[in-house]
DNA sequence: ATTTAATGCAACTAAATGGTTGCATTTTCA
DNA sequence: TGAAAATGCAACCATTTAGTTGCATTAAAT
C-alpha cells in the first residue's frame, strides 16, 4: 500500500548538500583527486573534527568514499550519487514545464 | 577575503529538499496548478499544522509561493529555484568530469 | 445569525544537528 | 626507541527541526 509519504529517493542526497560546509567541502573534491581531512580542513573555519563529521555525512548519502592509507585517511567524490539527484531534478523541471505549458494551451484555446 | 566556507548559494534549496515529506509535496505540486493546505494534507500522515510548517520552509527557500484566497491559501510551485539548483549540480559533474578525464589522461600518457 | 471549513499562531516536546574538547590509537620519521 | 602527525572515538552542549495540541481568526454556507 503505497503512501505518498514513502521515503523519495535522493532526499537523503539533498540533505547532505543542503549545508554550505558540505557544499565547500563537495567543491574541494571536485577535482576527482583524494584529499585527507587535514587537507580538507585548512581553510575552513571548525575544527578537524567538525569537518571530520561533515565528511561522514557525505558518506551516508554515498557522496563521498574514503580509504585509509598509512596514518591519513583519503576522500574521493563518487559523482553517481549527485548525477542521480542531478536527474531527479531535471526529470522534475521537465514535469512542471509540460505541465504548465497543458495549462497554458487550456487556457488559450 | 573571500573564504572556502563563505556561503555557496543553492544549499538553502538542497536543504529544503532533504526531506521526503517535502519532495513529496514537491511532487504533488509539479503538476503546476494551486493546491490548498488541505489538499495537500490529504493522504500524507502528518497533522495540517505540519504540513504547514513544511510548506513554510518551502517557501523560505523559495521553492514555492503561495496566496490567501477565500478561506484557503493556494501554493504554487516556483520553478526558477529548483533550476538554479539543478543548474549547480550539472555544472558540478562537468566539473568533475572534465577533471577526472585530465586525471585519466595524466595517467594514460 | 449560526455553524462549519480552512487557516493562522503559539507553546511545548523529542530528537537530530553542528559544533566543541579531551584522550586514545596508529603510523611515520629521526 | 621515542616524538610528532593524522586520525578515531566519546562525551558534552546549544540550537534547530519535526512533530504535536490547543485556541483564535476569517470566510462561507445554511
Amino acid at each position: 500500500m503505497s503512501n505518498a509519504s514513502d521515503t523519495i529517493g535522493p532526499a537523503p542526497v539533498f540533505a547532505a548538500l543542503g549545508d554550505s560546509t558540505r557544499l565547500a567541502l563537495v567543491s574541494r573534491l571536485s577535482d576527482g583527486k583524494q584529499h585527507s581531512i587535514m587537507q580538507l580542513t585548512d581553510g575552513l573555519d571548525l575544527t578537524r573534527q567538525g569537518v571530520t563529521k561533515h565528511l561522514h555525512v557525505l558518506k551516508q548519502a554515498g557522496i563521498v568514499s574514503h580509504e585509509r592509507i598509512g596514518r591519513e585517511s583519503r576522500f574521493t567524490i563518487r559523482p553517481d550519487a549527485i548525477t542521480e539527484a542531478r536527474d531527479y531534478l531535471t526529470r522534475a523541471s521537465a514535469q512542471w514545464d509540460e505541465a504548465i505549458a497543458r495549462l497554458r494551451a487550456a487556457v488559450e484555446e
